[in-house]
RNA sequence: GGCCAGGUAGCUCAGUAGGUAGAGCAACGGACUGAAAAUCCGUGUGUCGGCGGUUCGACCCCGCCCCUGGCCA
C-alpha cells in the first residue's frame, strides 16, 4: 500500500489530553487545511464524549474527515483506516487543500508514514479456533502451544515474539495458515529504508501536568454524561463491537453497568478512578511510540503556536 | 478520661523463633504491521508512626508518647 501521499500532508499528534484539537483547528483555519482524524476510536458514530471528538463548532469551522465513519457495532482495523485515509487525503489534495492529520493513534500514524503489508484480513473463526486449541493445551499444562507451533512455520517471527504475546502469535499463525507464507515475509515496510518526508509535530507536556489534565478531563467527561452515552449506545446497538468496546472510558463504564446485575457491583467512584488510570497508561504508551519515531518533533503548545503563528 | 483494634511502598494490605521486608493496584521504562484507547515484556520506588530500653543485632520484645477507628464513661 503506497504512502506516497503522506509527504504532502501535515501531522499533529501528542498524548491524549495534550490539546491537539484546538491547535489543529487554529492552524487549519489559518492555512486553509482540512483535518483528517488520526484516531482509532473517533471513527465510531455515537461515541462522542469518551473520545473527546471535536465539537460541532470546531467541525463547522474546518472540514473534518475520518470521524463517525463506522457504526459502534462494527469492527474496524488499521488497514481499513489506511485505505480510507489515503482516499480522503487524495481528495483533499485534488481540491488544492492540505490534509492535516490530527490524533493520537501511533500505529495508524506509522502506517500512514511507512505503509503496512498487504495481507489477509482478520479471520475471526480461525482466531477463535487457534485460541481454543491454545486453551485446551493449557489444560494439559502446555503453556506455550502457540509459540511452539509458530516456531515450526516461522522461526524468525517466533524468535521475535514473547510466548505470552497471544494476539501477535495468533495473527502470525493466521497469516501463515491463510497464505502458506510466514508473516515475516510480508512485514517488511517498517524496516525498509525510507525517506523522512513528513514532520510530525508532537505536543509535549511534563508528565505530572499531563496527568492533571487527564484527571480533569475524565471528570469532565463523566459530568458531561458519559454514563448516559454508554447506556444509550448499548440500548441502541446491544453490545458494541469487539474493537469499539475496548475504548478507554467505554469499557470501564460497560463493566460498571454489567456489574449491577451481579453481587459485586462496581461503584461510580471506582469506575472514574479506573478510567483515569487507564488514560494515564494510554498516554505513557503513546509517548513511548513518539520517542521511537524519528519523524516526531517534540514541541510545547507555546512553541507550536509561535512556529505556526496561531 | 478508661478499654480494645490498628499505624509497614503513592493506595489497600501481608509478613518475620529477633538477622534492615513483599503482594495486588498505581507509577516508571520498553515492545508493537489487519483487535492498537488493544496486547505483551521489564523495574520495588520503604526512617516498617516517634523517642528511648533490652539485644551482637529490633519492623518484630519492653516502656513512654503521637495519630486513626470502635466501645465504655
Amino acid at each position: 500500500m503506497s504512502t506516497f501521499f503522506a509527504k504532502n500532508c501535515l501531522f499533529l499528534t501528542g498524548p491524549t489530553a495534550s490539546g491537539k484539537t484546538a491547535l489543529a483547528v487554529a492552524l487549519a483555519r489559518k492555512i486553509g487545511a482540512e483535518i483528517l482524524s488520526l484516531d482509532s476510536m473517533a471513527v465510531y458514530r455515537g461515541m462522542d464524549i469518551g473520545t473527546a471528538k471535536p465539537t460541532t463548532t470546531e467541525r463547522a469551522a474546518v472540514p473534518h474527515h475520518l470521524v463517525d465513519v463506522v457504526e459502534p457495532n462494527e469492527d474496524f482495523s488499521v488497514a481499513e483506516y489506511l485505505e480510507l485515509a489515503r482516499r480522503t487525503a487524495e481528495e483533499v489534495l485534488s481540491r488544492g487543500k492540505t490534509p492535516l492529520f490530527v490524533g493520537g493513534t501511533p500505529l495508524y500514524m506509522k502506517a500512514l508514514l511507512r505503509g503496512i503489508f498487504d495481507g489477509p484480513p482478520a479471520d475471526p473463526a480461525l482466531r477463535a479456533q487457534l485460541l481454543a486449541e491454545a486453551e485446551h493445551a493449557m489444560t494439559r499444562g502446555d503453556i506455550d502451544f502457540l509459540h511452539r507451533r509458530l516456531a515450526e512455520s516461522d522461526p524468525a517471527t517466533a524468535a521475535r515474539l514473547h510466548p505470552n504475546d497471544t494476539k501477535r502469535l495468533v495473527r502470525a499463525l493466521e497469516v501463515f495458515l491463510l497464505t502458506g507464507r510466514p508473516i515475516s515475509a510480508f512485514q517488511t515496510q517498517f524496516s525498509e529504508p525510507h525517506e523522512e518526508t513528513a514532520t510530525v509535530w508532537t505536543l509535549d507536556w511534563p508528565r505530572e501536568e499531563l496527568h492533571r489534565r487527564i484527571n480533569a478531563r475524565v471528570d469532565a467527561m463523566f459530568a458531561a454524561g458519559l454514563v448516559t452515552e454508554v447506556e444509550t449506545l448499548t440500548a441502541k446497538y446491544g453490545t458494541l463491537s469487539f474493537t469499539a468496546r475496548q475504548a478507554v472510558g467505554y469499557r470501564e463504564v460497560i463493566a460498571m453497568l454489567e456489574s449491577r446485575e451481579t453481587d459485586t457491583p462496581i461503584s461510580l467512584a471506582e469506575t472514574v478512578e479506573e478510567v483515569k488510570a487507564h488514560t494515564r497508561q494510554l498516554a505513557r504508551r503513546q509517548c513511548t511510540w513518539f520517542r521511537s519515531l524519528p519523524e516526531c518533533r517534540s514541541v510545547t503548545v507555546e512553541e507550536f503556536r509561535e512556529i505556526h503563528g496561531v
